[in-house]
RNA sequence: GGUCCCGUGGUGAAGUUGGAGUUCACGCCGGCCUGUCAAGCCGGAGGUCGCGGGUUCGAGUCCCGUCGGGACCGCCA
């Protein structure tokens, strides 16, 4: 199957089961030993793995020269066999060796050494990185998630449609990427942040299950886990609650991971409001303890004037670290919580004797003290971390610190997905307007059994929106749509868009409704942050072949550039000078 | 927009209190070598210490700026 015109086998394929057929190899040195005039072992390699081929020592060739070697599979002497290879019981023996194509010296070496090497310098020359082992293991781990979440959507009925790079702007969400009309000179389209106007319309139009592999861009800063351009399983369903959605989206996540070579078991379900109360964050780790515990009422009548009167205390338990954290660590966790929004953090330590070492110990009663110990399960050696602030925030800092401090690498197993549920409908107050914030985006369907307390008590009413989380990382979300324009005015009416503005910002998504939108939802899931966690990798750049720097620059082919005067008048646009 | 870290032959590192571009490993070039597989041995070449300015008798080292790379915050409905 990987023969060609102008090789036979691969280089990783050769076993003592080859041996006396003649075969022809096609690939890169990898490395030459030299013996003398008559005698040179070449290492031959391709994506498959390597072969030592046995060669006259006067035929010249060097690192990176790619080559076409003819000879006879051999069992190697007993004493040279090398168990470490998958070829190494046998070498190629009598070689013809031509010379396809000379190379000079890589800037880098070929190998897991250059792991160590300065990522911009593996950005270079990304043709090069991409031929180690590491970077072929990862995009083809890559190619086979997506082959396996196209088959897991095909198998459920899901429809493939390619929906356009060209859309317009909206002015909500993400800053776009623009491009300029030729046409029409001073108008522009965007690059789709994501598919979603017309994967609902897909919904309007009948098309029931849709789903695509879609790419989306978005100008914002890039991070270890996010860069301009991402790919996300995007897709919509008719007819169907969330648990629908959640059931469809999570076969093909779960088929992804068993493309990965994993057993991923179930994924969990729980609600935003047991996420934050046990984790602190919507995006919760649950590789790991140290869970968030209920202090209020430990300090309902406590002398400590830092938690008097607090709405919420909660504290967590870094088991065994009273060790590892010194004063300065200390000061400097503080300073973390206090820039999170926390007045201030209280930690203890537990002493030998169980009593708390803290400039606040003097402040806590034996009673308070030996309800924290029993309700934290804190032993000698233990760091006790107690937040007393809003409920909001007292998650917030304690969920930040728990991650900070307990998180293990990503590559360390084992691999818990999970549905977080019931987001709430808003989160915060627009400050300019008063106005509650939508959470998610304004076309979400708020859960029926709340619908009542729209008007009366927004903050409290939950939404059918839903994120998917993998060791920490969100890996997308997605709700049940508004279908029902009267509900669609309320929620508009709610943050302060009149029918005019509406119509203005959405008309083009929302008319089409009209015409029989039937019930809908979906989902999106970044595959890029899914192959990374997969592949045990920290940042999506080694997942991906050809990523940009975080300040958005492409160092293979420097993009982004000028362009030349005469493109710029066509479009009709004019560059402001550099400011000064 | 902000905070922090990094920048020394092709690659990775060390470089002390500011005292000659010094050192180590890999790679590269040449030589030796018939069983290596991180081959070995001998020899050699290769640097505007990112760039600019300042302090100083003297700067890889200290200070300011700038460029490039990274982590994070903001941002990502």
């Amino acid at each position: 199957m990987s023969s060609t015109t102008m090789r036979s086998h691969q280089c990783g394929e050769l076993r003592a089961e080859h041996i006396g057929q003649q075969v022809t190899l096609t690939g890169w040195v990898a490395t030459r030993r030299e013996h003398g005039e008559k005698l040179a072992f070449v290492d031959l390699r391709d994506h498959t793995g390597v072969t030592q081929c046995v060669v006259d020592n006067t035929v010249d060739v060097r690192a990176e020269w790619v080559l076409r070697v003819t000879g006879v599979v051999a069992a190697r002497p007993a004493e040279s066999v090398n168990d470490r290879l998958p070829t190494g019981a046998v070498e190629l023996q009598d070689c013809a060796v031509e010379v396809l194509n000379v190379a000079e010296p890589p800037p880098f070496p070929v190998s897991e050494r250059a792991d160590q090497v300065a990522e911009n310098t593996r950005l270079q020359h990304r043709y090069i990185d991409i031929r180690r082992e590491r970077m072929q293991r990862n995009l083809r781990l890559r190619a086979s998630v997506n082959s396996a979440i196209r088959r897991a959507m095909e198998e459920q009925g899901f429809v493939e449609v390619e929906t356009p790079m060209l859309v317009p702007s909206t002015p909500e969400g993400a800053r776009e990427f623009i491009v300029p009309s030729r046409q029409q000179p001073g108008s522009f389209y965007a690059l789709p942040q994501s598919p979603q106007l017309f994967k609902q319309l897909l919904m309007v139009a009948g098309i029931d299950r849709y789903y695509q592999i879609a790419r989306c861009l978005r100008d914002e800063d890039l991070r270890a886990d996010r860069q301009y351009e991402f790919m996300q399983l995007d897709a919509e369903m008719s007819f169907v609650t969330q648990d629908d959605v959640h059931t469809a989206i999570g076969a093909a996540v779960l088929a992804a991971a068993r493309a990965a070579g994993q057993d991923p078991g179930e994924i969990v379900k729980i609600t935003w409001q047991e996420a934050m109360n046990r984790f602190g964050v919507d995006k919760p780790d649950m590789r790991f303890g140290s869970e968030l515990v209920e202090l209020t009422d430990v300090f309902a009548a406590t002398e400590f004037k830092a938690f008097a009167g607090a709405p919420s205390i909660k504290g967590i338990n870094a088991v065994g670290q009273a060790d590892q954290y010194g004063r300065n660590k200390l000061d400097q966790m503080t300073d973390r919580a206090k820039q999170m929004g926390a007045k201030g953090l209280v930690w203890l330590r537990v002493a030998g004797d169980g009593t708390f070492e803290s400039p606040v110990a003097k402040f806590i009663s034996d009673d308070e003290r030996a309800q924290l110990t029993a309700r934290l399960a804190a032993e000698p050696g233990d760091l006790l971390l107690i937040v007393a602030d809003q409920w909001a925030t007292t998650c917030e800092v304690l969920g930040q610190l728990r991650n900070d401090i307990a998180r293990p690498p990503v590559h360390e197993g084992p691999y818990r997905y999970l549905w977080v549920i019931d987001f709430p409908m808003f989160v915060g107050v627009d400050e300019a307007t008063g106005r509650p914030k939508p959470g998610h985006h304004p076309f979400t369907q708020p859960h029926p059994d709340d619908v009542h307390l729209l008007e009366t008590d927004p903050m409290n009413v939950r939404s059918q929106a839903y994120d998917l989380v993998l060791n920490g990382w969100e890996l997308g979300s997605g709700s049940i749509r508004i279908h029902q324009p009267e509900l669609q005015a309320r929620i508009f009416a709610l943050l302060g868009i009149g029918e005019e503005e509406a119509q203005r910002k959405f008309g083009f998504f929302l008319n089409p409704f009209k015409f029989g939108a039937p019930p809908h939802g979906g989902f999106a899931f970044g595959i890029d942050r899914l192959v990374a966690i997969l592949a045990g990798e920290e940042n999506i750049r080694e997942v991906i072949a050809f990523p940009k720097t975080q300040s958005g620059a492409d160092l293979m082919t420097n993009a982004p550039t000028p362009v030349a005067a005469k493109q710029l008048d066509e479009l009709g646009i004019r560059v402001l000078p550099p400011k000064a």
